[in-house]
DNA sequence: AATCAAAACTAAACCGATTTAGCATAAAAA
DNA sequence: TTTTTATGCTAAATCGGTTTAGTTTTGATT
């Protein structure tokens, strides 16, 4: 099976590698190319399952037909799941994925963006630490196409896809008051991130619409760093005097993992002494004792929006409209809140 | 912000694009070309930041530092993970990762291989639907660089790093026999797969090292499109009289939520009337009602392992000896056993 | 002064496609 | 019969690098 190159068709078929490479981009038509000739260009192809090199193509074409993916963690389940609808509705389109994790760090991310360009890929779809003011600039000014998914910069204007997270935590929050709980607690991680800083509002912002006043003291902001440790004193200053808060929310659902193991430790009923909610979902949050009230991000629009919008940009096309889109988050009632 | 090429670089300083490639490539001393000129070059490139196109390097030197991981679903916990450490190990050899599920079918993974193999990806790294012999044999044949990961062709001799699937088994029915459960179900996928298959068989084997006769009515093999569905009558029936399990492995982190959802559904009680193992981790395992005892597969070493053996394949060294590697899974013991 | 080797550099081919501009030939129109 | 037009095709440039096979310059040697 060895390789076959366009020379090696026009060579063997007497006719030009122009006229090859014509009609197996499906313009003989357009070019005049006979039937006969087109029949038997093909027809060859086929036989030898030519399948033309892609780095020539692209260098020649100018574009790669890759779609560059820049996430935190592909081994997050969060980033995982919308890494698979991204590839999934890339494929449709004809694209590949090339993924990097920046591992929430931005001079990570600033090199990866670079690394991506020269790598020629035609856009990037990126969860953006968030501190990459001057990297979105660049692209804006570079008219680079590119979708944020998941974290944006509320100044710039930019395409984006995510959810509204502020939506999100209102459900949470109504869903704990109208069951009866009055003290939330509200872990979350420092914010740096709109995402974490539009979830925050959401909690408080909910509070007043219940005539409820938000207390700081209530309001825990972990490091993005040492969450891991963090969290244990977190918690104990929520769930000991004087807070003593019935119910928390975890603005993530790493967090919430940590959270849960923490309570228990405590010897704290969840949900009789603490209601819990998630923001996200992860693996078994289902079977988890007690099932996790969370809320849910539709991943499969983030990630089929965000390419759609790429492509659109990138084809310079306009059919995609809006090409800014905040999405429904879901609630998704378990044990954990009581009800 | 404009693009800046090797020509550019080359007029500016008056010198040949040859020159300006050699060093760029650090060949400049090899090559004799002066530290004078050297250093102007360098200055100037790192001034500009200027980065070779990709896409026109690996054209001329036939190779474009990518790496095509091929796994039957991004989304999936186990492969995420284990992308999560390919990525990280790849980038330390100045490779990129291109992913692409196969979604189990054997039919998309011949393809995936042919499209990566077009985009010119300097290796492969696939888990195999293990149902594409041909496609195996035809990278055998044109030596092209791949690692098997977690899957494997047990009669041809390829690269491979994986589990010993039998040995997590065996530790899952020693620690359940010794735990003094001697009616263990085993819950597991149509052994199309040899991990599978393996599974099966470290699991029969224990029983007979302990002087029990494996029972087939013990064993469901479930299919691997409809096992959601099968799950329901393969539990039932080895939970109800006659068979009357007191514990069961599932193969797989997957059956085992189902499992242990439908167990619920039932109203069995975990680990009283029947513990569970899981072949695999998965999210929030060890939050489960109750946390559920795990053979855990090293995913950092899987996911290392196979890009070393990979990348040591791609540039024709025999620095790694072993490409052929079977590593030790761990038991997690937690409560699902009663231990 | 002629010879030779080493040092410093470069022209041009090449990788494998795409694409522009244009050349024959045949058919239709004048 | 000549001109025009359409048809069918191709040579060669191009994409942006790498690399081979030289060439020129410099300096030392005889």
């Amino acid at each position: 099976m060895k390789k076959i190159y366009l020379k090696d068709i026009a060579k063997d078929l007497n006719v030009s590698k122009t006229a090859v490479s014509l009609v197996l981009n499906n313009k003989g038509d357009e070019n005049k190319i006979s039937q006969n000739t087109q029949k038997k260009i093909l027809e060859y192809a086929k036989k030898h399952n030519y399948a033309a090199n892609s780095l020539a193509r692209g260098l020649s074409r100018g574009k790669s037909e890759t779609i560059g993916l820049i996430i935190p963690e592909i081994s997050d389940d969060h980033y995982a799941k919308i890494a698979g609808h991204i590839e999934r509705k890339a494929k449709e389109y004809g694209y590949v994925v090339v993924y990097a994790s920046s591992n929430r760090d931005p001079k990570n991310e600033t090199k990866l963006i670079q690394s991506m360009i020269n790598r020629q890929v035609d856009g990037l779809i990126i969860a953006s630490t968030q501190q990459n003011s001057e990297d979105i600039d660049m692209l804006l000014e570079n008219n680079y196409p590119f979708v944020l998914v998941d974290r944006i910069y509320p100044k710039k204007e930019t395409n984006y896809v995510l959810v509204d997270n502020f939506e999100g935590v209102q459900k949470a929050t109504e869903h704990l008051l109208n069951l009866g709980r009055r003290k939330i607690g509200f872990i979350s991680l420092e914010p740096g991130l709109e995402a974490m800083r539009q979830r925050l509002l959401g909690y408080q912002e909910t509070l007043k619409q219940f005539n409820i006043k938000p207390k700081s003291a209530f309001v825990k902001e972990l490091s993005n760093v040492d969450y891991k440790f963090q969290i244990k004193d977190a918690l104990e200053d929520l769930v000991r005097f004087p807070n003593c808060v019935d119910s928390i929310i975890f603005s993530t659902h790493y967090l919430t993992s940590l959270g849960l193991r923490e309570l228990r430790r405590l010897n704290i009923n969840v949900p009789n002494e603490v209601a819990i909610v998630s923001f996200d979902e992860r693996g078994a949050f289902d079977l988890v004792d007690p099932p996790i009230t969370s809320i849910k991000q539709p991943g499969s629009e983030i990630g089929e929006l965000s390419v759609d919008i790429l492509i659109d940009e990138i084809q310079g096309n306009k059919n995609v409209v809006d090409k800014t889109r905040m999405l429904e988050p879901f609630l998704i009632v378990r044990k954990s809140c009581g009800a």
